[in-house]
DNA sequence: TAAATTCCTGACTGAATTAGTCAGGAATTA
DNA sequence: TAATTCCTGACTAATTCAGTCAGGAATTTA
């Protein structure tokens, strides 16, 4: 598992959609606006969060990203693994023979050590930064700041 | 923070030497053959390692590198933060001023979850890895098939 | 039906990082 | 003095990151 700015956009967008999740599909056009990322770089973020199911694309007018699942469904190791490569933390790539047939000293170290860390990031999901007040303020304050869902049924106070 | 090969090779190392310590110093050359990784990106890690104080080097024939604290102060997030650049996790540099001098929606959001995978990478400790039965079995085996420390004191069974 | 919107795909690019090489010097031990 | 080992800096190929560009497909609205 590989853990950089890349899998921080993917986290950052996921979290924008489930935080609007109520008022529909959020275009890309908008996260990329709101959160600063190039939106063909989005694309290709999310043709991969697609391939592994963990959104879906609603296109034409109107259209935008949902959640495929619930939000306390998707964790952050989820996200950060569709978007970045597999987990291949050994040497030998998981076959254990990486000093002369045999597991070499560190494979098993490495592989406790990343077991727990994905276990850590799937505990996170994406419902616990959902419904906190302080932060549906944030969410109002910024939607106004970049005129987010004017033209849409959602009054914004 | 970033998580990468980089900062596994960097783990990798660090446990050899941990695994090793009551032998004294353990030298770049063995860490090389036995982990199979190039010498001079050792040196190049080693460098940082020790200017975060992390081991001290030993010159002339017989030297390598020891821990510079014991094993139980060592996490593997000191290691991992020091040939790593310094985490830079929010898009603003920590200013908090993202959105137009404000903090932006995602920047708490993500400086939570960095907080929680600092606190989780600094609780696993060297020593956590050190004197289980099994892995002194594994370090036995392996120091024998490379051929360590026939020139040293310890009488390998 | 036409136009606008939005997802969707693929090829391409500059910059940064990774992983490694090479050459040489400094300290220490024997 | 010779061997060993750390130590430093410059350099390089391959990969990844982050972004650009061009165009096409599905959907909604006028």
């Amino acid at each position: 598992m590989r853990l950089s700015t890349k899998g921080r956009y993917a986290v950052t967008a996921m979290m924008d959609i489930a935080l609007h999740e109520k008022q529909g599909p959020v275009t890309l056009a908008e996260i990329s606006q709101c959160q600063g990322i190039s939106l063909s770089y989005l694309e290709q973020l999310f043709s991969k969060l697609k391939k592994q199911g963990l959104v879906k694309g609603v296109r034409g007018p109107g259209g935008g990203y949902t959640l495929a699942k619930p939000s306390d469904q998707i964790s952050v190791a989820d996200i950060i693994q569709s978007v970045d490569e597999k987990m291949d933390m050994t040497k030998c790539g998981g076959k254990g023979n990486c000093s002369k047939g045999e597991k070499c000293l560190t494979h098993q170290l490495w592989f406790d050590l990343s077991c727990n860390l994905y276990k850590f990031l799937n505990g996170i999901k994406l419902d616990q930064y959902v419904n906190r007040p302080e932060i549906n303020k944030l969410v109002i304050k910024q939607d106004t700041q970049y005129g987010r869902f004017l033209n849409r049924s959602l009054a914004v106070a």
